[in-house]
DNA sequence: CATGAATGAGAATTCATTCAT
DNA sequence: TATGAATGAATTCTCATTCAT
């Protein structure tokens, strides 16, 4: 009845957006998006399939922005908030990376389906390169912070086991993840311990 | 005149069956399960859609088959001929393993591709997992014949390793797979370097 | 500008669901279940091939709603309104018989489809089964009101002739209809005649 | 080795046509015209699918001669051996009827079915039509012979009741079939008792 | 802004029929 | 005569997208 101002309409577009991408994110990474149909996200969403469109142009769009905004979370995860790579970056972004990992299940198995979406589609591969490089950059600069021998290798070495740690624990519901990223940050951090 | 013989018949259905199996895995690994239809294949195989149906009851046992027929290729990566594990056993698989990576980069997208299927369906989970495990198991047995001080530890890790490699191989044209497989050899292996 | 409201959508729902049904009961009647394709049943109601889904599942889920919608016909058809069973129960309803035989060819038709599709068919032999029972018990009942020597058989055996004078009469454009009619309600309803 | 003769390949022909016709008689009353494959006859028949087409033009032309062999067995069952129409004509007809049902339901099913058939297709109608014609005017003679006061109705409604029952006895496994026809074989030959 | 009915292109699957041998 | 591989048209069903209200 209240006449809404502008602000309260682009208050309630804002949330209906974010009550999409949210279902969209969870039902993707749980059926994978060709399983998952508009109708399912609606549905989801507690909206009508029609309106669907009236944020998102197409469901390839959906699938984009989805990943845009998931990607955002990622160097929440990974960066130190100063910004200034110290000694304690890397056991403080393995110790967000293991808790992300643990809770947000749901998030890391879309990323892994991302993945394999991104190794097919041109559009999505742009969005994400940029960050995937970011990262493999991130870890490298903590190698070399620690005076590594060949921090390039490294920092690689590293990205890839966190991955592969990841898909591991994502498959199996025992997977010792804890065991594991104790010993990689003894390992990789074997400052923080002694001396 | 002649009816064809049995072996005739035999030889043509094979031929078929092993087209239709190599078209599926190609398409499968460059465009995904889903993005790739019945009709696609039959055209890469040069043959008809309904004849995919004379060699495999649906899609779904297509993918079977062709995960089947590709699981049966890791063994022989991974496996030392004479099974017996010794020092010689993981510079050997390490270096097989180098060499499908970069010969094989087709089946190794689709082994990614599967990792995710396989997150989501129960059937193929089955036959992969008991491989997945055994295949981790055997870098454990490496670690152990190394005396690591914690082999199931340090065998995931190097097989979390290898599978992150592989998918950021996979990913960029321009990875240095060898340097990062001629360091993971070195340190996995550091009896190699001194004599 | 104005959003359709519910009771819309539900009368727009009704009707198309209407429509379908008619045009399947059709269809099914004069071409059979088998040979009648959900394209041409969407032809015939005048909408899209897809919107048949929107409204049933299956096909085999439209054959059970027909079929479901048709068998509710029948009690209209054989019941006393009353419920009571009296001397003119039997003479009332061969009359209502005759009359929907033929007026309703067609379902007729469908009714005897569905007799064969019932001999295989397990899921609507149930739906089927207990009308089926409930309507020659009927028969025996009224049999019984008429204190024939043994209600049982000339029940069943009117029942019989029923079903089969319906096929005969569906059989042949000239068919006697009319004087088997009057013969069956003289010979099963004699008091009828003299009073 | 033995070079065959015209006559012994004749033979073989004869056999194998008699076999094709034998399973498509089976499957085609088991699951319906419509659900029975050419496959699955060749199958049955132990010979191969092409071979069906040596035989039969078409599974249509199948059909028709499935058709066609059995309605020669109809004769056989209903007609006096002699031709003639006298008073022990009806009960040994109804005696040979009631021994066919309970042996041979698996044709009489598919009669049933061809009931359907023949209701849409014109082909096989005219076909059956004949016969069928020649069926009711057997028993509209029995009736005649028997001096009722109205032979064309009553022969019609023991072929109808006749009908009816079958259908009913195919139904219900329970059906009380020598009930039935020993009255009806005592209400239509009432002569038989008492002399 | 919101709804969900309606569309239609495309996917998997079946199967009668053909054909080379 | 006999085989079964191969074809392709037809069928059921799904779902992204449009549109009238």
């Amino acid at each position: 009845m209240a006449p809404k101002s502008p602000e309260d309409f682009e208050k309630m577009r804002a949330e209906s957006r974010s009550n999409i991408l949210q279902s969209a994110l969870k039902l993707f990474a749980e059926e994978g998006y060709d399983n998952t149909s508009i109708s399912q996200i609606a549905r989801d969403a507690g909206i009508s399939k029609g309106l669907v469109y009236n944020y998102f142009d197409s469901k390839q769009e959906l699938l984009e922005q989805v990943v845009h905004k998931g990607l955002k979370l990622m160097p929440e995860i990974f960066e130190a908030s100063d910004r200034k790579i110290d000694s304690s970056t890397l056991p403080n972004m393995l110790e967000r990376f293991r808790k992300s990992l643990k809770n947000d299940r749901l998030f890391w198995k879309f990323y892994a389906e991302l993945l394999l979406q991104f190794l097919r589609n041109r559009e999505l591969l742009q969005q994400f390169d940029m960050l995937f490089n970011e990262f493999i950059e991130l870890f490298i600069e903590c190698m070399r912070q620690q005076n590594v021998t060949n921090p390039e290798i490294e920092g690689r070495k590293l990205a890839a086991m966190l991955d592969g740690v990841s898909l591991h624990y994502m498959f199996d519901d025992d997977y010792p993840i804890d065991d594991i990223f104790d010993d990689i940050i003894k390992t990789y951090v074997p400052h923080a311990s002694h001396e």
